[in-house]
Parts: structure tokens; C-alpha cells; sequence
DNA sequence: CCCCGTTATGAAATGCATTTCAAGAAATGC
DNA sequence: GCATTTCTTGAAATGCATTTCATAACGGGG
């Protein structure tokens, strides 16, 4: 059974079959209004009697387009461990489905370059036509190189003020003043934001939440934890030796993830400050773990199904030689019990 | 800045620019013996410096071998609806790793054929070696059509006694065996399982708590709840319902999976049932989320990295014409205290 | 100095589908 | 009935890297 397909079939076979020649079978699988309706139909029936299938490498060798495009997802952070958040798979379930809308194939990456030859190299050799880019870290830099070469790409994140690249992502300021008005509505005063502001998401959702803090007419205290990973076992351990040094304890605790929030809770519970008599949490993503925690877990919603198509169109504009601006996705909060 | 890529570098190129031919250029970026030292140095060099990389799909069409995996795994449920279970997730990260670490491209699929023929033709469409298909569901049909045609894969799941193909799976019927032994261990007598057994993994799962209730010298009672659907929702749905109609509850809950698991610790709470006190929970799959939930999930372990090596090291076997046998990953329990 | 085995290199063929261009066939206009 | 479009179709060229096979160059043995 295997040597079945040792010589796979050809399109000059079925040509031969068909009794026409390549260019006609190449055109009537094609759907080309040139052949006869008669001809493509004994053509079709050829093919599919035999089960042919074009030889999508030849085809992707010939158009220089190959309907292909390279997603990048790290799935370990900076030191070496894997990173597990429920987004980056919804976001991911997100680009999958609206690349596949659009008849391209995903072809999934775990860059491990930080220069951009090299990450541009990806294209050319693995064969893709534009990148999209699942986080962009602190790899800013970088990128503007690649968007500065051609390389047909978009982000998802937060845009630079000055990204050279087509930056899409949820209003990360917004979310963050979101979450702020919703703790001072819980009457809280003594706020806690968790995240590695050296991600520029991240940082944006702490502006979001000091803007509304300092534009408070309460008396409100602000603390912070940067985290240095990603991981929930890193912000559950920070969340420990918080909670071991400072003497007072925090009553609102915005994280920059339902992940981060989630460990902050667990934390926060075995120091005995229960969420939500105790403390008010907002998380962010509400991946869908969220409702089903305990307390259910007010969060920032991002909606992924539009992320995805958003994402993929426009790297498509992109890839077609236009230069479509950077956007944001709807960003609403989802008031839980927490 | 468009149009330095509008021709891109081509093997020729570089030969005339290093003086040599097409042959030797191509057997000094392949390190073939063939070539003088200096020869290779001077093409590398030149190669290096018009940052040249050699294109994949010419390279793939001409060997046999695209070095590319398809993994396919469905992003959407029976009724349409989106898939997001962290588990999942997890394993597409093993998987990727592993395959990185062969120097495997993974193009990921959302496959909606069921149909053996179409199915297979997404390898020759796509340029791919083999598949892994990361969850059999209710395929065992079309899947067995396929490797009986020559297909190369190997599958996420459980194995039916007759398979024709590789299948590399936790070992479910031990996973539900020790998950009984620590429900009756903790004194219950009040059983439920959660899962749609109509799934040969979940079925085992099952027969595994049967077993070991069926060798009890307790009186158990022993209930079921099928499922319809993996989404958080739907299990939610289905616990509520159930805590509706019987009189009776449950004191020991053995869940498919970690996220139904949770799904039910919420439901029963909500109905006045708390774990771990008046009910104990045992999920499957510990997921990140279980360490973090509350109560912090039991639940049996699968090893994702082990998993993704297996699936792809078989894989490549399988492609290399070799026919390794199923196998079952290490499968152990997780004692929290839920 | 000739013959032969190495070693290094290149010309041409190959893999498969698409595109250009030209030509034959059929249909239309006057 | 002849000229001119309009359809259909095919031969050959193209995209790019690899492989086979042949040749050239070099060193050593006799």
C-alpha cells in the first residue's frame, strides 16, 4: 500500500487521461472561464476519478504567493518555560479560523530569533507570505526592522506611537481605566496593579488604571508588582512575598491577566484576605476559566473572534501592497462577583 | 522598499556572484562533503551577505519530503461552537516543540472533512508529510480509511483493540482507576462521571472508575451524566439540570476533564454543595488552572511534553516507513485537596 | 611521461504546475 | 462568401533547487 502512492499522480497524467493537455487541465481546475464547459467537466471528472490533488509546492513555487502565513506564538517565555494562557489559545483559535476563511494555511512558528535577518529568513525558507505576530514582547525593535525590510506583517499588541507595522490589539488604556472605575465603584481604596510594565500592553493598562486614581477625588493609595515572567507559578510567588513584607494589605488587586489574577487570588486566599469580602480583583482576557472560578472573576473582555479576523485581513491588505492602520479590538468589562 | 524583494536572491544569483555553479552552491549550503573548503566558505560568505535562503518550496518540491507536519486539531465542537480547553493547548506546545526539535515545520489544520479521501488530499494540498491528529473524536472510520490507504499519521486519543494506526494516549483506563481508588480512599460511596462516553478515551476513563467500583467491597452507588459538548457552558448546564431533577447528590464527581470538573465545582456550589467538604472532585488533564482553582482540583496528570515527543518521534517513524506501535504516556494522579 | 584513481566542479535533466504566446476552430458581421 | 472576432487549446518557457552524470584537474605509481 504504500507503493500506491510512491509516484503520486500527476497533472500531465490526468492531462493524458482527459486527452488534453496541462494548460487545460491546469485551467479547468482553476475554474477558468478560457476552457469549455464540456472539456473542464471531463477534466474534473478525470481528476477526481483518480483522486488527484494539485502538488501544492509546485503551484506555491510557480505564483509567488503561497497562501500561506507563518504565525508567531512563543510558548515559552524569557526563561525557558512554557507559557500557558488560555487567551493565546483563544487568540489563536481566533486567527486560525478567519485565516481559514480566507483559504490560507496557518503555518505555526516558536521564533526563537531576535534579529530581524533572521526572523525574516523565517518567510523564505519556511515559504509564507506575511507573518502574524502573537505578542510582540520586547521585540519592538526588531519588527520595525522587518516592517522596514517589506516584510508583510501585523502585531498583536499595543502600538508604538510611532510602529512603522500594523499594530492590532484591545484598547489596553481603556481597559485599565475600566477596571479602576469598576474598584473605586466596589468602594476600594488601596490599589494594587500586577504586570511586567516592560510590555507595552501592559504598561498602558496601569496608565489606565493611575489615570483614573489620579483623577479621583478620594485619597488613594497605588502599589505595585512587577512580575519578571509569565508563568502562573512567577505571580504566585510574588503574590507570597508581597504579602510577607508589606504590612498593609492591598483591598483591589488589578492583574494584567486572568492567570496572574487568578494566582493572586489563590495567594491572597491562603494569607487569609478572601476575594470578595476582602479584596476586589479585575483581571484581564476573561478567558473562559473565568466565570467558572471562584469568586467568579471580573475581568477585561478582548474578543478574540474579531482579533483573529482582524488580524488576518489586514495583513492580507498588507500583503496586497496596502498599508492599513493599526487598530483596537472592543474592550468591555465583565463585572463578576470578585 | 518593496521592490528589493520584488526579485528575490536566487540560488543563481549567488553562484555567479561566488563564481561557481548552481550544483556547488547548493551542495555548500547542504554541507555536502563534495565541495572544496574554500570553495564553501567563499559561497557561504557571499550567500551571508546578500542574505540569501534557500526557497522551501522549490527545495520541497524537488525532494520528496516537505519537512512539514500537519497537525490538525479542531478549534470547534459538534455544534459549531469554539473549543478552549487549556489542555489542548498544551499539547499543540509539546507537540510544536517537539517537532521544532526535528526540524519539522507545523502547519496547523481546523479540519472539517470527515471523509477519508478529503482528508487525505489535505497533505498533498498542503505540502505536508503526515498527520497528527490531535484528538480522534469520532473519526476512528475515516481515520483507519486513511492510514489503510498509506496515509502516514499517528493519533492523540485511545486505541481500539483493532487499530491500523499509531496511537499515543495517557493510559485512560488506569487514570480512572485512580481516580476511584482516591474518591473511595476519601470515603465516598456516591459516585458520578462526567464525560461523553461515546469517545473511546472518556469511555475508559469510565470503565476504569467502574472497575475499581465494581471490585469495591463497599456499597456504591454509581450515576452517569453524558455530556453533549466539551464547552464549559454545556457541562455547567448539564451539572444544574442534574442537581435539579435527583433527590439525591452525589458525594464523589470523576469529570472527563479538568474543565468540566470546574464547570461542576461551580454548579454545585451554587446548589449548596461544596468541595472539598460535602463533595470531592477528581478532573482529568491538570491543567495550569487546577493548582490555582478553589478548591485546588485532583486530578490525573498527562504528560504534554512526553506526549508531543511521542506523537511526533512516531510520526517520523511512520514516514520513514517503519510501523511503531501505540503507545500510552505517563498517567498519574495529582492529589489536591478537592 | 603515461595511466589511473581522487577530488572538485558544471551542464543538463528533473520535480510539477502555471503562464505566455501563438495558432487552430468556430462564430459573427457585412 | 470573405474578413474578422471570439473561443479553445496546446507548445514551450518559467519558477527554483537538487541530482545525475560527465568532465576537468591534480597527484601518485610505474
Amino acid at each position: 500500500m504504500k507503493d500506491k502512492e510512491k509516484r503520486a499522480v500527476t497533472m500531465a497524467d490526468i492531462a493524458r487521461l482527459a486527452k488534453v493537455s496541462k494548460p487545460t487541465v491546469s485551467r479547468a481546475l482553476s475554474n477558468n472561464p478560457l476552457v469549455n464547459e464540456k472539456t473542464r467537466n471531463r477534466v474534473l471528472s478525470v481528476a477526481a476519478e483518480h483522486g488527484y490533488a494539485v502538488n501544492r509546492n509546485a503551484q506555491k513555487l510557480r505564483h509567488k504567493r503561497t497562501n500561506t502565513i507563518a504565525v508567531s506564538m512563543d510558548f515559552r517565555s524569557h526563561r525557558q518555560n512554557r507559557i500557558s494562557d488560555p487567551f493565546m489559545f483563544e487568540l489563536l483559535a481566533g486567527v486560525s479560523e478567519a485565516l481559514g476563511d480566507h483559504n490560507q494555511d496557518l503555518l505555526l512558528c516558536a521564533p526563537n530569533h531576535n534579529d530581524s535577518a533572521a526572523f525574516r529568513q523565517i518567510l523564505t525558507e519556511r515559504g509564507a507570505d506575511g507573518f502574524i505576530v502573537l505578542g510582540q514582547g520586547h521585540r519592538e525593535k526588531m519588527l520595525a526592522d522587518c516592517a522596514a525590510a517589506g516584510t508583510p506583517l501585523v502585531v498583536w499588541g499595543a502600538a508604538a506611537p510611532d510602529a512603522n507595522y500594523c499594530v492590532v490589539g484591545s484598547d489596553n488604556f481603556l481597559g485599565g481605566r475600566l477596571a479602576g472605575e469598576h474598584l473605586i465603584r466596589q468602594g476600594r481604596r488601596r490599589f494594587l496593579f500586577v504586570g511586567d510594565t516592560s510590555f507595552r500592553e501592559i504598561y498602558e493598562r496601569r496608565q489606565g488604571l493611575k489615570h483614573v486614581i489620579d483623577n479621583s477625588d478620594q485619597a488613594i493609595v497605588f502599589d505595585d508588582i512587577e512580575l519578571q515572567s509569565f508563568r502562573y507559578e512567577s505571580a504566585f510567588d510574588a503574590a507570597v512575598r508581597y504579602l510577607d513584607v508589606k504590612e498593609t494589605i492591598p483591598d483591589a488587586v488589578f492583574a494584567w491577566s486572568d492567570t496572574a489574577a487568578m494566582a493572586f487570588i489563590s495567594a491572597f486566599r491562603n494569607a487569609g484576605a478572601h476575594a470578595p469580602d476582602d479584596v476586589s480583583f479585575v483581571g484581564y482576557n476573561d478567558i473562559p476559566e473565568a466565570r467558572y472560578f471562584y469568586p467568579p472573576l471580573t475581568t477585561i473582555r478582548q474578543d478574540t473572534y474579531q482579533a483573529g479576523r482582524m488580524l488576518a485581513a489586514k495583513l492580507l491588505r498588507i500583503i496586497d501592497g496596502e498599508t492599513p492602520k493599526s487598530a483596537t479590538i472592543r474592550t468591555e468589562l465583565i463585572e463578576r462577583s470578585s
